[in-house]
DNA sequence: CCTACCGATCGGTAGG
DNA sequence: CCTACCGATCGGTAGG
């Protein structure tokens, strides 16, 4: 049956995000990939049809898995902390199942050539676009504070991106429950006692 | 006079920077470096030994300002909140007086040789070490407060990691002021009223 | 600092 | 999926 055999295509897309995880897309060669999975370097492109293939299947998924995830938490009827934290566990969750993917969507995207990296800035575009509406929300009802929204979000984002180095150190919910502690009281003002 | 002229190799170094941080180590060719300057390609072996002699440049620079910046503010005599903020304007200064370097010194340092690369990894760990004891000595006498020493150190380097990026955008003294009260409350205990 | 050039390696194709 | 191979580009050297 289909969905219970892996492919070989997806087998090459695993080996190649963990080779340009490792050594980057420019410094991973065909024949790197190649010899990952035991084929010649050619067989490849019978598979795939350019290096590039790989590198914008691996950031496209990874954003994709993004857009989705904040879509569903920015339409839930929750308070803006709550999305705050749901926010968190995305990204935890995301980089805990495809840390080697979210390393190089994280890493490697500016390699991408124009038609797909532009789609993939558009899509990161809507992903700010949406984290910063929720960020506003907690700001305008006092439930956040902080003074320049730019800042702020990029501060977060940061914060969370690189997540994915922490999954073979630390279970993710001891990084999930330090981090949003850290997290919100970064945005929380503190009342003078 | 030495001091009021600018060299050669100086020259190819900030070039070589401005390229790293735009197209990365591997995707920047020597041909690259010698037309930003003005030379032929085989000019550059005039002044440097090879291509990654301007990469360890650039990166063990960075990595000693850095170092000889927090040992000054380790041995000061002043509060771990006092010296937190010291740490972010730390950051601060050299991304804003160097870019580009410290755009190459976060991304493009682990395409060292294993040589240099040794170096580089021994100065970071010092540096850590350094940065962790502040904050042990803020958490052990009540100042800060967070429960996993490791994933909070990882998440304050990652704050101020980006600010290279924010050169262009923000006055220094604006991200300051900004990260300063989002990561002096990251570490804060609130009060409950 | 240049002209001329080298061996190695790259991504990818032809043909079966 | 393999053998055989291609043109392009790479970092770097020789020699002046």
């Amino acid at each position: 049956m289909k969905s219970d055999t892996i492919s070989k295509k997806e087998i090459l897309y695993i080996a190649a995000a963990e080779l340009f995880k490792d050594k980057g897309y420019n410094a991973t060669s065909i024949r790197d990939i190649a010899s990952a999975v035991g084929l010649e370097p050619s067989s490849i492109y019978s598979h795939i049809k350019s290096k590039e293939d790989l590198l914008s299947q691996i950031c496209m998924d990874c954003a994709y898995k993004f857009m989705e995830g904040i879509k569903d938490i920015y339409f839930q009827d929750v308070s803006p902390r709550k999305k705050l934290k749901l926010l968190i566990a995305l990204h935890l969750d995301i980089a805990y199942s495809h840390p080697a993917s979210v390393s190089v969507f994280n890493d490697e995207w500016k390699y991408l050539s124009s038609e797909i990296l532009t789609e993939f800035v558009t899509l990161r575009a809507e992903y700010e676009k949406k984290f910063k509406k929720i960020l506003m929300s907690g700001h305008d009802t006092g439930k956040f504070h902080f003074t320049n929204i730019d800042i702020t979000f990029s501060f977060l984002i940061k914060s969370l991106s690189w997540s994915y180095k922490a999954v073979h150190i630390y279970p993710k919910n001891i990084l999930n429950k330090e981090l949003t502690t850290l997290l919100s009281r970064a945005l929380n003002k503190c009342q003078k006692k």
